[in-house]
DNA sequence: TGACTGCCGTTTAGAAATCG
DNA sequence: CGATTTCTAAACGGCAGTCA
């Protein structure tokens, strides 16, 4: 395929040194290794040691999906830098134990049941959904209004972090795709031709830690929207977006946070 | 079994283009 | 012009799998 022909090419004068191997991550059983090099999906070995590379495909001009954390270890696990991070991570659970039950105890009214703290077989019996997809209207508005408070938590916790400029940024290197600090993240932008009959490779973008660290550096936190279930922090070059959502059904209070990243300019809103 | 992760798909608001 | 249609990116959704 032409397509990882050229994204090839573009790799290996990022490589300095011989290369003496390649594995697929995906292939490889050992945990440690794979711990190890986080979101990568090749490991490139050379004599001075190997290099993670993290492949994306991508529409060109769309968010390039770098992360999907879990709501509930989020910001132990991502902004470990930070003493309070535990202790956020403590208030953010209990917040979304608290903002589920009083989900639940919604939607259960409005069918006339009584939520006896989980989503369980009269919900079905009634014939509803447990994906917020297939929800009526009414009921998928309280669904998000779920979503939408948690996330404008989580938006008072990094704005509070963010003011230790450092550790802040740091962290943000971790969302944006870059969990080792070795990593080369390949971004393959594709567009659609001859009316979406096929796909044509647009443009390879390669960043690394080296570089990015400076720009991360310069984030800002936008303000924050309580329409939608999703925050932005911008930088010189990108934005990253952090969305919550259900990993899958909503009748569960789990959510994942979902990272990307936008590259080139968006029109700025204010 | 519930928490987590990666990757990709669908719906929809509102911008842009086109029409009468 | 305003009304209407078309189009696209933002917002929302979900599957398939791992792991403890």
């Amino acid at each position: 395929m032409e397509f990882s022909k050229q994204t090839t090419q573009q790799i290996f004068p990022r490589i300095k040194e011989n290369i003496v191997g390649v594995s697929i991550v995906g292939k490889i059983e050992n945990l440690r290794i794979k711990e190890e090099f986080k979101e990568a999906d090749l490991l490139v070995a050379t004599h001075s040691g190997i290099i993670p590379i993290s492949l994306k495909l991508s529409k060109s001009g769309a968010f390039v999906n770098t992360k999907s954390a879990g709501a509930k270890s989020f910001i132990e696990k991502y902004f470990s830098y930070f003493q309070d991070a535990g202790f956020y991570q403590k208030e953010l659970n209990q917040l979304i134990e608290r903002n589920y039950y009083h989900m639940g105890q919604t939607l259960y009214q409005m069918i006339g049941l009584d939520f006896k703290g989980e989503f369980d077989e009269s919900w079905l019996e009634e014939g509803y959904s447990e994906l917020p997809g297939q929800l009526p209207l009414e009921m998928k508005k309280i669904v998000q209004k779920n979503y939408q408070q948690t996330i404008s938590h989580i938006y008072a916790i990094l704005e509070k972090m963010s003011h230790e400029r450092e550790p802040f940024a740091r962290s943000l290197l971790n969302l944006i795709g870059l969990g080792h600090p070795d990593m080369l993240q390949v971004i393959c932008f594709n567009k659609k031709i001859n009316n979406g009959e096929s796909y044509e490779l647009e443009s390879i973008y390669i960043g690394d830690c080296a570089e990015k660290m400076q720009e991360v550096g310069h984030f800002e936190m936008m303000p924050f929207n309580p329409q939608i279930s999703s925050l932005e922090i911008r930088f010189p070059g990108f934005q990253l977006q952090i969305r919550i959502k259900p990993m899958n059904k909503f009748t569960t209070p789990s959510y994942k946070i979902n990272c990307s990243v936008h590259y080139g300019v968006k029109h700025a809103k204010s």
